[in-house]
RNA sequence: CGGGGUGUAGCGCAGGUGGUAGCGUGCUUGGUUCGGGACCAAGAGGCCGUGGGUUCGAGUCCCACCACUCCGACCA
């Protein structure tokens, strides 16, 4: 039996729809709900509780790391909104207002924060006087609003789940060391317990976030070979600082702008992982996050001694640290089988007569559909080494999948002709020009990823223009 | 925001030319099963997306709106 063949019935085949094989997904996996509120989603306890291991590991890097947790206000006064042109102007078209309190028409319209950096800033402008208060280094777990016009399950909500960190801090270097390790952070978070491989660097000018003087990014390649920006992370310089007069006295007794971050992941990672390691019988959850990674389906559980033996191993496996589930329902084996497949649990155990008269049990892996039969004797440490082999081959799989679609381009009529042939990230020269990255976007539909730290020298010349370039840059779709 | 598609039982769908709704599956109860979505029997479940209109009468015809979905443009 083949991992790649289709086993449950009612989920579009991946190849043949990729959108509509993961709106399939979501679904009938039960992640998530539809509201009554366009793009509003409710996160069904499946895909909370993945939101929730992934708090929980990134929580505690953040808190490794100095990071202390605040609560912002959900709701920021038009004119502090104002004070920074730029942002302002980014998140302008897709702000939504409370102008109402009751039957009282507001004297002041209050936005629902898009993002909370005037807030942060408010609070910095009053609270920072002395280089003795830097850095601060504050992050909030909270949802924001964007009134998006197309919206999709866990990639591009109205409302949506994230975290936003804020600092603060005295030197300019402090703050980009600050910008670049957080970054790590969430490349570490993707590949090491997501099993998303990532490409990290720059954004250019033109993606950078309003407001920012830098934006670095952890791009992910889906598997149909479209981009998905994991995470970002922002170097505001003392912009903001100046725009919120935010000052403290430095050691020399002079007075100085202290220089800013900002960054943030969002559910939108819950997405990546879907369409990064799902395959045509449902979703694959890589383990470290997953809320179930193994499950137990009894055989014949009427039958002596099945229930009892079941029933230890998962006691077993909880003690040892495995998030280990049973399902007694009185539903078929099969449909058990097909319903964890599904909903992509990365161990299914089965235990029956037969494997208990043989001290016994058989473990399928979701990922590659291998039946293994495993002794019932030292059980937790064969599950932990299965659960860190699903991991690293999910992670394998996914970095083959980021090589086979990446493609080098000299030129602009090659890099569309490669796109067509395969979608997927194009690697080629930029000189910069931001007329260029335009006419690139006009002419193949690609846009800038990054600016990848990990740099190649492809030619010497611009994929565009021909004039000489320094920067090699990813380019693909994405969304 | 532009272009297409779809809204009828939890889900998937059928309901030519108007006459107050049906199939599959799921659900409930009982029984037999159980190593890849088991079987039998008896039940329950619907303001036909919303609001207007035409008509003696609308799931069906007309108008508007809303939601979901796909493809573009914009964004995390």
């Amino acid at each position: 039996m083949t991992g790649s063949q289709k086993r449950v019935e009612q989920i579009t085949s991946r190849d043949k729809d990729f959108a509509q094989w993961y709106t399939d997904v979501v679904k009938k996996a039960g992640l998530i709900d539809y509201s009554g509120v366009k793009g509003c989603v409710i996160l069904r306890p499946y895909a909370y509780a993945v939101w929730e291991n992934i708090q929980k590991v990134l929580d505690g890097m953040f808190k490794q790391t100095g990071h202390e947790n605040v609560y912002m206000p959900l709701l920021i006064p038009e004119s502090l909104l104002q004070k920074e042109k730029e942002l302002i102007e980014g998140f302008a078209p897709e702000v939504a207002w409370v102008t109402h309190g009751g039957a009282e028409e507001l004297s002041e319209r209050l936005c629902i924060r898009p993002t909370s950096e005037t807030l942060f800033c408010e609070h910095y402008h009053n609270t920072v006087h002395s280089w003795r208060d830097l850095p601060k280094l504050y992050n909030q777990w909270c949802s924001v609003v964007r009134w998006e016009k197309t919206t999709r399950p866990f990639l591009r909500h109205r409302e949506f789940l994230w975290q936003e960190g804020h600092t603060v801090h005295a030197t300019a270097d402090e703050a980009i060391e600050e910008t670049v390790a957080i970054l790590e952070t969430y490349a570490e978070l993707c590949e090491k317990y997501l099993a998303m491989p990532v490409i990290k660097g720059p954004k250019t000018k033109n993606e950078t976030f309003p407001g920012a003087a830098v934006t670095y990014a952890v791009e992910c390649m889906m598997h149909d070979g479209r981009g998905l920006q994991a995470g970002t992370s922002h170097y505001f310089g003392d912009i903001f600082a100046k725009a919120f007069d935010i000052e403290f006295t430095d050691k020399d007794n002079t007075q100085k702008h202290p220089f800013q971050t900002s960054w943030g992941v969002s559910t939108r990672l819950i997405g990546g992982i879907i369409m990064v390691h799902g395959d045509d019988s449902g979703l694959i959850l890589p383990p470290r996050i997953a809320p179930t990674q193994l499950v137990i389906v009894p055989i014949s559980m009427h039958k002596e001694g099945v229930l009892d033996a079941a029933k230890d191993i998962k006691t077993r496996l909880l003690t040892a640290g495995i998030r280990a589930s049973m399902d007694m329902s009185d539903q078929s084996p099969g449909w058990k089988f097909a319903e964890y497949e599904m909903k992509g649990v990365a161990l299914r155990l089965e235990i029956g007569p037969r494997d208990l008269a043989e001290k016994m049990c058989v473990i399928v892996r979701r990922d590659t559909g291998e039946k293994l039969h495993v002794a019932l004797n030292g059980l937790e440490k064969e599950i932990a080494r299965l659960l860190d082999m699903v991991h690293d081959e999910l992670l394998e799989r996914a970095r083959k999948n980021l090589a086979a679609r990446t493609f080098d381009a000299t030129g602009l009529d090659e890099m569309k002709a490669k796109l067509e042939k395969k979608i997927g990230f194009a690697r080629a020269m930029w000189c910069g020009n931001a007329g260029c990255e335009q006419e690139i976007n006009e002419k193949t539909s690609m846009r800038a990823r990054c600016v990848p730290f990990e740099q190649e020298k492809i030619a010497d010349t611009c994929v565009c223009c021909g004039s000489p370039a320094e920067k090699m840059v990813i380019f693909g779709l994405q969304y």
